[in-house]
DNA sequence: ATAGGGTTAG
């Protein structure tokens, strides 16, 4: 047995005790060892069931190991009936059975052992606070980390101050995060890499990321854990830069980056549209070989969609051996917003032939398929699939899709129908879509229903406001257009300026509407002028969407200034050999007649432009603005003088 | 026995 063991051939080895008459505690002890390691509940079961049938009674060591292996496999139930019938228990056998509750966050069942056991040593506690720090209650860990600190017998270890960092990052507390720092540093615990780690988390999410970046310069042995967490905090900042320039740092470091690093900045890169850097880390993953089992792989198929570039995308996809879910959801959302539908929902069946689950995410993305190709009783039967064919339950996303697939079509009834039946309060993305829907068809009535929702839910947001106006403004109703700008400035809601940019020899050029600070304006104005006159020539009307501006925008608007997309097509164009395609991505809605321009521009100086009309959530799936183009999608692409797309 | 990092959509 004890060569089986070794071998690690488990069932083989709980077989043979089965032969044995009366096995001696050695041998249980080795097995369950070897249950744990392997975190086999059923073989571990069967141990069990043969220490019961062989009448041997177990002492602390054997019984404790037992307890410890049914939390592991997070069997509580049968953790609980080995701990009520073991006669004696020591501090340990209470303390497993904590952190075993703790972990699966049956966190009532194990403060209810923590109140109930006879002592508590500084582990109970700890395992008791990290457990409320894990499950989203950072408010009941402080509390008890106070407590702790007034019993004068106990020491918090480096364990403690680690979870006590978390739960004060996770309330936002600074003051409380610096309380602890000074504790750290007068007990000595500041020779821990994680304790660190934990500190400069603490102070990225309570808003000081310098001195994050202050606490990770002085750690002494920084791992690819506490890279990877300061470089993410960077992003999650919005300091791109700053977090790409640490990446950098780390390469050259010798640390070696891994897969949650690698997924990091390919989400930033995802995020900034930033394909060639995003290539580069690419090239570098496969230099240094990595994982293609691995979430990292997910990260790559998602950042070569969401810049525009689902070929490679797909061809990245087609080499991984066995694409996991995130990697096949990926890649049918990324069909569904760059005009493939078909595709998406092609993808979605062979997805369900090769035997994997579709999760909520993934129907997010096969509905919205059905929404841009106009397959709107299609989209219907996958909704209801989801619960019935599926088993899954269908979420507040779900139902989101659906209202936009109904109201974008315009059967607004069933939308509302839909509304009304729905399990759940509807949140702001069920209404925004029914928002984005009245839109296009000039629904005055409902939209005004929608936005008053939406403006219980979120006052501040600036696009509930824009797009009601809009609606009155298409309807002449100029009167409420006006009570809606005033409004906003009662209530001094801002509208987030329109950006375009494009990414050239790996770098950025962003571009505001009417923009003249680029050290190329000159050359972009002039070649617009000129461009613009052939456009005319081939057929181009100019028209303008009504839009809510603050004035000085249309004051610029009447002096004609270009909106930023247009610059940043021009730009593109003038800055690159002719032939080479062009992508522009923007911050907010494309209007209707940038969308036609760009595609006359397309024509006409025969290059691939892709740009993309990045909506926010406020306007679910409403891609374009333009009411002509129902069913439309992420991307506005012009494939150069082979076709101009009726529009 | 207890502590730090990541990805998909809306």
């Amino acid at each position: 047995m004890d060569v089986l063991c070794e071998q690690k051939r488990l069932s083989e080895a709980v077989e043979m005790l089965d032969l044995v008459d009366r096995p001696w505690a050695a041998m249980y002890s080795a097995l369950i060892q070897l249950c744990l390691n392997q975190r086999s509940l059923k073989e571990g079961k069967r141990v069990h069931d043969n220490m019961k049938n062989s009448g041997y009674v177990p002492g602390f060591f054997i019984s404790n190991r037992l307890l410890d292996l049914y939390c592991k496999c997070e069997s509580l139930v049968d953790a609980q009936k080995v701990f009520d019938e073991m006669r004696e228990r020591d501090l340990c056998s209470w303390n497993v059975m904590i952190s075993g509750y703790a972990k699966v966050g049956q966190l009532y069942e194990a403060r209810n052992m923590f109140d109930k056991m006879p002592e508590r040593d500084n582990f109970s506690w700890t395992a008791m606070i990290s457990g409320y720090v894990r499950h989203d209650k950072p408010k009941d860990a402080l509390e008890l980390y106070r407590a702790m600190q007034r019993h004068e017998n106990l020491q918090c270890s480096k364990f403690t101050v680690s979870s006590a960092l978390a739960a004060s990052a996770a309330v936002g507390s600074l003051h409380l995060g610096k309380e602890i720092h000074g504790h750290v540093m007068r007990t000595g615990l500041d020779s821990d890499a994680v304790v660190w780690s934990s500190l400069c988390d603490m102070y990225a999410k309570c808003g000081s990321i310098d001195e994050a970046r202050h606490i990770f310069d002085k750690t002494l042995d920084r791992d690819v854990v506490s890279w990877t967490a300061m470089i993410h905090r960077y992003f999650e900042d919005g300091r791109r830069e700053e977090g790409f320039a640490l990446f950098s740092d780390l390469l050259k470091s010798g640390i070696r980056p891994n897969e949650f690093t690698f997924a990091g900045v390919l989400h930033a890169c995802a995020d900034q549209t930033v394909e060639d850097l995003g290539k580069q880390v690419h090239g570098y993953m496969t230099r240094i070989g990595f994982d293609p089992f691995s979430f990292a792989a997910s990260t790559l198929v998602h950042m070569y969609s969401k810049c525009g570039n689902i070929d490679n995308a797909r061809k990245f996809f087609n080499g991984l051996p066995r694409p996991d879910l995130v990697s096949w959801t990926s890649l049918i959302n990324g069909y569904a917003q760059n005009g493939q539908p078909y595709e998406a929902l092609q993808l979605f069946e062979l997805l369900l032939k090769s035997g994997m689950k579709p999760d909520h995410i993934t129907f997010v993305g096969v509905i919205s398929a059905c929404t841009h190709a106009g397959l709107i009783d299609k989209g219907l039967e996958y909704f209801h699939s989801i619960k019935g064919k599926h088993g899954l339950e269908q979420t507040a996303d779900h139902y989101a899709c659906v209202v936009d697939l109904l109201s974008r079509s315009g059967r607004f009834k069933e939308a509302e129908d839909v509304i009304n039946q729905m399990p759940m309060k509807p949140d702001k993305f069920v209404w925004a879509s029914l928002l984005g829907g009245c839109r296009i068809h000039g629904n005055v009535t409902l939209a005004e229903r929608a936005a008053e929702a939406l403006f219980g839910i979120e006052p501040e947001n600036a696009a509930t406001y824009v797009t009601l106006a809009n609606i009155y403004a298409t309807a002449g109703k100029w009167g409420e257009v006006a009570k809606i700008r005033k409004n906003m400035d009662d209530r001094e809601v801002v509208k987030e300026p329109g950006l375009s940019w494009t990414e050239i020899k790996r770098k950025v050029h962003v571009f505001l509407v009417g923009d003249s600070s680029h050290p190329m304006s000159k050359e972009i104005h002039e070649f617009l002028g000129e461009l613009s006159k052939r456009m005319k020539e081939e057929g181009y009307i100019p028209h303008t969407d009504y839009v809510l501006h603050d004035v000085e925008e249309e004051q610029k608007e009447q002096n004609l200034s270009y909106h930023s997309e247009k610059l940043a097509v021009a730009f593109a164009i003038v800055a690159t050999p002719p032939g080479t395609p062009i992508k522009v991505f923007k911050n907010l809605r494309t209007c209707g007649d940038c969308h036609t321009a760009i595609k006359f521009m397309s024509k006409i100086v025969e290059r691939k432009i892709i740009a993309s009309d990045n909506v926010q959530y406020d306007f679910g799936i409403e891609k374009t603005g333009a009411t002509h183009i129902l069913f439309s999608c992420k991307f506005i692409v012009g494939r150069g003088a082979s076709a101009l797309s009726p529009t």
